[in-house]
DNA sequence: TTAAAATGGTGATTTATATCATCGAGTTGT
DNA sequence: ACAACTCGATGATATAAATCACCATTTTAA
């Protein structure tokens, strides 16, 4: 679904690293641009095709993941309005290593990646703001690692809720647009144990849950499971 | 330890992002730049405190790695000649949020953290090569997170042997300056796992230790092991 | 020089979590 | 309108890996 294009420079839903740009430098970038829509569910991006483009979104929200040999899926992170997919495959890397879905209706913006890689190369600001980006994710894989590898079920469920909340939906409550099955894939356990979680966490108060509607009753409790679990 | 500086212009030794920079920014980095020498074992830097340089490693071996609070530790990474370390913490981040300590005798280049900073807003090839680095890490971290979250204990101990032949000792056999315990740390599992996976590829003919000298017998099952395990 | 601490190792037990079997409710598609 | 799926959920069982107790050896420190 292609829709009509209106021009970067009109833009008021820039992305940090594009708000550092000229307008002469706004309409190549324009020039070299396409608006997609995507409807819930559909992929985006498939894992192990050629890397041609950055993905910027513009509406909407959409899971970045593995899909692992044994057919299983680890949820790598989910980005929302405003952020750009696909930073780590610049330059040097030609296939993509990861798949790209959306989990709401989604409208994106696609940026020819040479086009890209040029501004990095021609506008210190912009490079500037692409290495903060790509440095936030790095800080945040990091603590993913640690919480993946070092915190059991229900520390690592209460990151993800915390992140949910805090990052994702940015609202308390919100409406969950994640099936049980993702936030598994998130969280790396077992759909099963994501179950067993909500059970235990809604019994204890610290969250309420009705269809898909979720609350955070006690931010301080699911911080303590966070350190604790 | 502070030894002899010797200037960058003629230092032959120099990563791939100081490639890119002329004579005149050479100088400004070299005025910038301390080089200081560290025993086996020693702290480097310390997580917590602010981040103030950036590192080069102009000889021996490092790991880098999150201090937790129950006070096991999980190690991120382990550079060896040649790396940059501290670039996530470039522009928006005050205080390392990692430690890093030396894995043998080593000897840090500490360059000042803004004068690396101008040098990515004044030299897009500098940017570029940053960049490249950055998203080496990126990717590395990715598929640590597959292998940490998705592969039980043997499967995980053969990638970080891989992992230590192909990338840090580019060897086989190689000298292991890692302990038992560290290993444990890098592969996220307890010291007694890591012994008990040792005792097995041991058995099963796929490595040999003697002491500290591992030679890997068997890739093809090595490689089969970190995709089936 | 001896004591203390860290490292490497073995086997038994415990525990967290995955897996399996099963079911009802809701959704999709023809 | 009905079959076919998917999704959310429950309880029982199986299992990988941590923990614990213990010991030998080496290294570090007093």
């Amino acid at each position: 679904m292609v829709e009509p294009k209106k021009s970067c420079l009109l833009c008021n839903n820039k992305s940090e690293c594009f708000k550092q740009l000229t307008d002469n430098e706004l309409v190549i970038a324009n020039s070299n641009r396409a608006e997609i829509s995507y409807r819930k569910g559909e992929m985006i991006a498939k894992q192990g095709n050629f890397y041609t483009h950055i993905l910027y979104l513009q509406s909407g929200m959409v899971k970045v993941y593995k899909e692992l040999p044994d057919g299983s899926n680890l949820i790598l992170s989910i980005f929302g309005v405003g952020s750009l997919i696909g930073l780590p495959f610049l330059f040097k890397n030609q296939i993509l290593d990861y798949s790209v879905s959306a989990l709401e209706d989604t409208t994106i913006c696609s940026i020819n990646r040479t086009t890209f890689e040029k501004l990095i190369q021609e506008n210190g600001k912009f490079a500037t703001e692409v290495v903060n980006q790509l440095n936030y994710c790095t800080i945040y894989n990091y603590d993913r690692l640690v919480s993946l590898t070092h915190k059991q079920l229900n520390g690592r469920f209460a990151d993800t809720l915390l992140y949910l909340s805090r990052v994702v939906y940015k609202a308390n409550p919100f409406i969950l647009t994640l099936s049980r099955k993702d936030l598994a894939e998130y969280t790396g356990v077992s759909v099963m144990s994501i179950i067993r979680a909500i059970k235990d966490f809604k019994n204890d108060g610290v969250i309420d849950i009705n269809g898909n509607k979720v609350q955070i009753l006690n931010f301080n409790q699911l911080e303590r499971i966070s350190k604790t679990g």
